[in-house]
DNA sequence: CGTCCACGTCTAC
DNA sequence: TAGACCTGGACGG
C-alpha cells in the first residue's frame, strides 16, 4: 500500500504505538536484507517518525533517565539521535508485535526494555523497500503532496518547461520530483476525478491550471468535522486534487484504515477508478498499468495496448451457491486511434470491436525468473505454521458496498487494538460500483 | 504446476 | 527504455 498516504499513516503508527516506550539495544537487521546495518546501539531511546512524501524518517533518540544519571555509558553506546530514512518500495510498512510474533518477513527490528519484549519492524516482503542510517529526505524528491502543499503547487508550475512535463500526464504523475507521494493508484484516482485522459501531454494540462489559478485561492481544507454540506469550493484543479485525494486516505485511516492490518478493503471501497471493474486500463510507457475511464488521449503507447479487466468475487461468505461462475473477465479494448480530436468518443467504454492490430509486443514483464532462493530465514525459532490462506468466514459484515462502508469506518474509530491480528483481509473486487457521486 | 500481476524505485546497455 | 530486484496470491491447464 505504500503511496504517500500510507507513509504518513504508517507515521502515524510509529507514534501512537511508540509513545511512551523505551527502547533498548541495537537495531537488528535480518540475513537476506542487502540494505545496510543500522549502527545505533543504546540502553534507552525513544523512536519518532515523521513523512514526506513517499518517505518515512525515524529519529532514534537516546533517553535519558531524568533525574540522577543513572545511565551508565556502555561501551558503544549511541550518545545522539539518529535519524533513519525508509522508503516502502511495494510491500513495506511497520508493524508492532511481541518477541514472539515478529512477523516473516520482518527486516529490520527495534526491541522495548520491556518485561516480554515487543517489536517494531520493518516488513517488506519483496524487498524492494530501501532505507539508510544517518539519511536525510531524499534530494531530487520534491515537496511533499500532502503537507508541503504550498512548495509542491510552486515547483510544479514554475518548472513547466522541464522535459519532466512532455510525458503523459499519467506519468508525470509518477515522478517523485514534482509528484512526491503520489502513486499508480493515486493517480489514476486523481485524473479520473477530472475525467482527464491520463496520455495527454502534461504540460498542456498543467498550462490550463496555471492560467486560471494566477489569482485564485486555494482550495479550502474540507476540515468537516461533521460532514457539513459546506464545501463552497471552487472547481478543484490537478494540482489541488494531487493534495486532497491523498489526503481523503489519512482521513480513511484516521477512521480504521490500517495499512499495515490489511485493510484493504476500506481502500478499495474507496477507490472509484483504480483496479475497478467496468474500468478501462492500460499499459503506460514504463509498463505501469494506468486506469481511467472514457478516452484514453493522444500519447497512448503506440504499438501495445493492453487491457484485461479481471475481477475476482469474494471468495469467503458467499451465497453457497455456485452460480458465481463468471470468475474472470478479460476483455480486450482497441484503441482505435484516438487522434481523430473529439469526433463522438462516446466514453460509456468501448465496445471492444475488433482487435487491436497484431501488436503481439510482449509485455515487459516484473522479470525473469531466476532460479535462485536465499528465502528469507526465519530469523529466530518460528513455530507458528503458517495461518492457513483461509479467512474466517466473517460475519458478513464485511460486505463493504455502498454507504455500508461509511458506517463501518465511522462505527471502527475507535481503538486500534495493538496486537496485530492474523488475519488477512480476503482479495475482494467489488462487482458493480453502482454508486457513483456520492461525494460528501 | 506455470503464468501473470502487484500500492516502486534504481542503474545499466 | 529495458531489465533487475523480490515474494506471493489469483488464475489457468
Amino acid at each position: 500500500m505504500p503511496e504517500g498516504p500510507e507513509l504518513h499513516l504508517a507515521s502515524l503508527f510509529v507514534n501512537r504505538m511508540c509513545e511512551g516506550l523505551v527502547f533498548t539495544g541495537a537495531v537488528e537487521k535480518s540475513e537476506v536484507n542487502k540494505n545496510p546495518e543500522v549502527p545505533f546501539c543504546c540502553d534507552a531511546y525513544v523512536i519518532k517518525a515523521q513523512s514526506r512524501g513517499k518517505e518515512v524518517i525515524l529519529t532514534l533518540t537516546p533517553f535519558k533517565n531524568d533525574g540522577d544519571s543513572k545511565r551508565k555509558v556502555g561501551k558503544h553506546q549511541s550518545q545522539h539521535p539518529m535519524d533513519v530514512v525508509f522508503r516502502f518500495g511495494m510491500s513495506g510498512f511497520f508493524r508492532f508485535t511481541s518477541d514472539d510474533d515478529i512477523p516473516k518477513h520482518a527486516h529490520l527490528r527495534f526491541y522495548t526494555n520491556e518485561s516480554p519484549r515487543r517489536v517494531l519492524s520493518f516488513e517488506d516482503t519483496r524487498r524492494f523497500g530501501s532505507w539508510q542510517a544517518n539519511g536525510t529526505w531524499q534530494k531530487d524528491r520534491g515537496p511533499c503532496v500532502m503537507f508541503e502543499y504550498e512548495s509542491f503547487r510552486e515547483n510544479v508550475l514554475s518548472n513547466l518547461s522541464d522535459k519532466a512535463f512532455d510525458k503523459p500526464i499519467c506519468e508525470t504523475l509518477l515522478n517523485q520530483k514534482y509528484f512526491n507521494g503520489i502513486g499508480n493508484y493515486l493517480r489514476a484516482e486523481i485524473l479520473f476525478r477530472l475525467q482527464i485522459p491520463p496520455f495527454v501531454k502534461a504540460r498542456t494540462v498543467l498550462e490550463g491550471i496555471e492560467l486560471k489559478n494566477e489569482n485564485k485561492k486555494e482550495i479550502k481544507k474540507t476540515t468537516d468535522t461533521a460532514g457539513k454540506k459546506g464545501v463552497t469550493v471552487e472547481t478543484p484543479d490537478l494540482l489541488s486534487l494531487c493534495h486532497t485525494v491523498p489526503l481523503e486516505v489519512v482521513k480513511l485511516g484516521e477512521n480504521g484504515y490500517t495499512p499495515a492490518k490489511a485493510e484493504y478493503s476500506v481502500l478499495q471501497a474507496w477507490m472509484q477508478c483504480y483496479s475497478v471493474d467496468g474500468m478501462n486500463s492500460l499499459s503506460d510507457h514504463n509498463g505501469r498499468t494506468i486506469w481511467f475511464k472514457g478516452d484514453p488521449g493522444p500519447m497512448v503507447p503506440k504499438g501495445a495496448k493492453s487491457r484485461k479487466i479481471k475481477w475476482k468475487i469474494q471468495k469467503d461468505h458467499d451465497y453457497t451457491d455456485s452460480k458465481k461462475a463468471k470468475k474472470t473477465h478479460t476483455e480486450s479494448i482497441a484503441i482505435e486511434k484516438p487522434a481523430k480530436k473529439k469526433d463522438n468518443i462516446k466514453v460509456k467504454k468501448e465496445s471492444a470491436t475488433s482487435k487491436a492490430q497484431g501488436g503481439s509486443k510482449r509485455q515487459k514483464k516484473d522479470t525473469k525468473r531466476v532460479k535462485t532462493e536465499p528465502a528469507d530465514e526465519n530469523t529466530k525459532s518460528k513455530k507458528q505454521g503458517k495461518r492457513s490462506s483461509k479467512v474466517p468466514p466473517r460475519t458478513g459484515t464485511n460486505k463493504i458496498k455502498g454507504q455500508h462502508v461509511e458506517e463501518v469506518i465511522k462505527t471502527k474509530r475507535n481503538s486500534v487494538t495493538s496486537k496485530e491480528s492474523a488475519t488477512k483481509a480476503k482479495p475482494q473486487r467489488r462487482s458493480s460500483g453502482t454508486r457513483r457521486g456520492r461525494s460528501r
